[in-house]
DNA sequence: GTTAGGTATGTAACCGGTTACATCAACTGA
DNA sequence: TCAGTTGATGTAACCGGTTACATACCTAAC
């Protein structure tokens, strides 16, 4: 079944045929109206690979994201999604799962399919995967963070600075003993940059970094409260904790719930992403409001224009906004024990 | 950059190019070296599109799921793209966002790319794309729900025998007024499937269905805390709550929080889904285990062989297990009160 | 009546790999 | 020494659309 084959059977060429279905105002209304029929009879649906293969162009954009398990990057995919189906671009999503290897195969793979732009989560990657993108002329933006390197376009928001504005909050409010539950910083450089804002922040406040009071962990909420059930039942635990995702948060939060300790009476917690769940919980989480769906939208945009004009993609820093609810409150005057 | 270009460079022929790439072994070793060197130095990337164009093989698979919100689907997705890597394929992961316009597009995109498989999620949708999916060879198979049209190969777990279980035990802790949370039954059958279990079990245990204690509602948990909350604060609420999905159930259990209504001991609560939080959260929620690695693995398997050695896709059964945790306890004996 | 311009359609090259088949050299064994 | 076999490589058709260009026909204007 192929349109050589339709043309036989409709009395007429091949390009018509593949006008009739491409440009059906460029073919007379009886011919085209016979033609469709039996297109529609056949049920023929054109290769797709050898449309875009002769014509040049894919109409696909890749999206890299290290995870598909959190849904603020499901909510990120949605906005990309929506912006590209409205410019006629197909998206292929694919989940690195944290790892360098996967992604560089994935990206290798989207190379291969010829998308014509590329979207990558987090910046830190080998350098010959740029020049590869780069010597395919394939227009690509990093998101999530924000290169140091100005040749590579990141559209992002500044997470050293979020992080900072959520720890600066916990020291505003008298909080000393501040803990720090992060993703593991080796393979997620915003983890790295989250980290480094609350050490900073520490240190400009004359307050010691304390190693112990960090904790690495992977994504999962049950490992997740495990980290906060070990840091909240020390000596000398804590009084607050910048957890640098919203699903460590909540397995904070859980872990202090089962563990009697009172949030925000005996600790302050501040997650990170925002997600519609920390309304929701008891109480309501702190967070820092990250903009997916206008960090998606605007990185969507920006290959849109780069793959139909040949605008190159520049640099852009969306916003974030810290929400403060119920989980965090000013420190005890005194070092008040906890339990 | 193509191969011809490569083969002039190489001083041999396409073919030779061709073979050294896909069949290393086939090409003398030092002409291998030689070709491989120029493939690196000149950072040649093959064609995607034409070479499955020519092979007449994409390995590609399709995923259709209805949201990437929801993380069951992430760990589904994550089984299936593990199978599917280790045989060689690739899988297209596509969102329909529960829209029935969406997914036929997604479909017919995916026939289009000549796919070689497709994973569809639910049952219930036009029977045309699946003369469409049977027209053009496409193996296909469903989850998450089984079609009662044994033409349609499913291979998933019992929506009704799982939701009947889960309710069933609801009403032998002596619950009578037992409300549901489910999810839109007219563009979701899993839903459907869990709502027409619920009110057989009332039925058959002589409990009246009352309309006014099921709430169906969109999968966003703001939205079901909701509607938990006006379940519970009408003037006879409901003594168990069965939700049909673990997000729902979160924003029940959340909801009663807020409203000092306990759990278990004012309302019973069980989900669906057995999401990792639900072991977090305080007290542990019982939900309906759904074996999302297990389908997801003998989906793929079963696309595998299909593709591979023309096996037609069989449907198969995978079981559920009823995880009882804190949120359930037996009714109170007498009709008491809440708040 | 001739020519210019426009519309509908056909012809065929082309996109960039893959692979069946052909070719040729080198080696094996009688 | 020569037929037979093996291994390495080359030739060219092919996959199924798209589209530049050619062609044929019709209408309108001078």
């Amino acid at each position: 079944m192929t349109i050589r084959w339709l043309a036989r059977h409709a009395g007429v060429s091949v390009a018509t045929i593949s006008r009739a279905l491409r440009h059906p105002d460029r073919v007379a209304p009886e011919t085209r109206e016979r033609i469709l029929k039996l297109v529609s009879r056949y049920q023929f649906v054109p290769d797709g690979r050898a449309a875009t293969f002769s014509s040049r162009r894919t109409g696909l954009v890749g999206l890299v994201v290290p995870t598909i398990s959190n849904s603020i990057y499901a909510e990120f995919t949605e906005a990309i999604q929506n912006r590209l189906q409205a410019a006629g671009l197909s998206l292929l999503i694919a989940n690195a799962n944290y790892s360098a290897e996967i992604e560089a195969g994935i990206i290798r793979k989207l190379i291969e399919s010829r998308v014509e732009g590329v979207i990558l989560t987090g910046y830190k990657r080998d350098a010959a995967l740029y020049n590869l993108l780069r010597h395919y002329r394939i227009p690509f933006v990093v998101t999530w963070s924000t290169s140091p390197e100005p040749a590579i376009p990141s559209i992002s928001f500044d997470n050293y600075a979020a992080a900072t504005e959520a720890v600066e909050m916990l020291i505003s409010l008298g909080h000393r003993r501040i803990g720090l539950i992060c993703g593991v910083t080796d393979i997620n450089d915003r983890a790295a940059q989250r980290f480094d804002a609350y050490r900073s922040a520490l240190l400009r406040h004359k307050i010691r970094f304390e190693p112990e009071l960090v904790s690495e962990q992977p994504f999962e909420i049950e490992v997740s409260a495990e980290a906060a059930t070990r840091l909240v039942t020390r000596k000398n635990p804590p009084t607050a904790l910048f957890c640098a995702n919203d699903i460590q948060a909540l397995g904070a939060l859980f872990a202090c719930q089962r563990l009697n300790v009172r949030v925000p009476e005996d600790i302050s917690l501040i997650g990170f992403d925002d997600l519609p769940i920390t309304r929701v919980v008891n109480p309501p989480l702190s967070s820092v409001h990250v903009p997916a769906k206008l960090m998606g939208q605007a990185a969507a945009d920006a290959l849109i224009d780069a793959a139909r004009n040949g605008i190159p993609v520049t640099g852009q820093t969306v916003g974030t906004e810290l929400m403060m609810r119920g989980s965090t409150a000013p420190a005890a005057s005194a070092n008040t024990k906890i339990r």
